[in-house]
DNA sequence: GCCAACGTTGGC
DNA sequence: GCCAACGTTGGC
């Protein structure tokens, strides 16, 4: 199983509004950037995606997701009316593509990205690649994160 | 609100 | 196919 990190900004789409989806899941879509699309295209089912608040007052982590389908052509791209519309994208010839996830776990205690800098996640691409809005984390990287989380957030 | 980082576009 | 201009992301 792979860990990924999710970036949304919490005013377009928090934790919170996907906890109150009927089913608590939602269509990762609207990503629009080629090396994010790939992550979302390598995601299987079963891996755990971590939710990231950004562009906010406390950029952080903020609870956990599974990704329940495997990614398929994102609606939004064929759609004029819509703001991730893209003309070059043709339903043979789809661009874009969006797993869908369901809400795991909501932290009660985030893990800012302040305390990710203080761990050897600096080294990670939230910090080296920090504009890309899908990132992988290696296995160690996975499993330091987890640590981190458990002892903030017993289960 | 500023600005650095960096992906994308388009002219040549 | 290069690269300058431009637009966007996102932390601070």
């Amino acid at each position: 199983m792979k860990s990924w990190i999710l970036k949304s900004e919490p005013d377009a789409f928090s934790i919170d509004q996907l906890m109150a989806e009927r089913t608590q899941t939602t269509l990762w879509d609207g990503v629009r950037n080629y090396m994010a699309r790939n992550n979302l295209l390598a995601m299987e089912l079963g891996d755990k995606g971590y939710f990231y608040h950004s562009s906010c007052k406390v950029p952080a982590i903020v609870g956990e997701m599974r990704v329940v389908e495997k990614a398929f052509p994102d609606e939004t791209q064929f759609n004029p009316e819509s703001r991730y519309f893209d003309s070059k994208s043709t339903r043979k010839n789809p661009r874009w593509f969006s797993p869908r996830l369901q809400f795991e776990r909501k932290y009660a205690t985030p893990i800012t990205r302040g305390m990710l800098h203080k761990t050897v996640l600096v080294n990670s691409q939230l910090f080296k690649s920090f504009r890309l809005s899908v990132l992988p984390l290696t296995q160690s990287e996975a499993a330091t994160l987890e640590k981190i989380v458990l002892r903030l957030n017993p289960l």
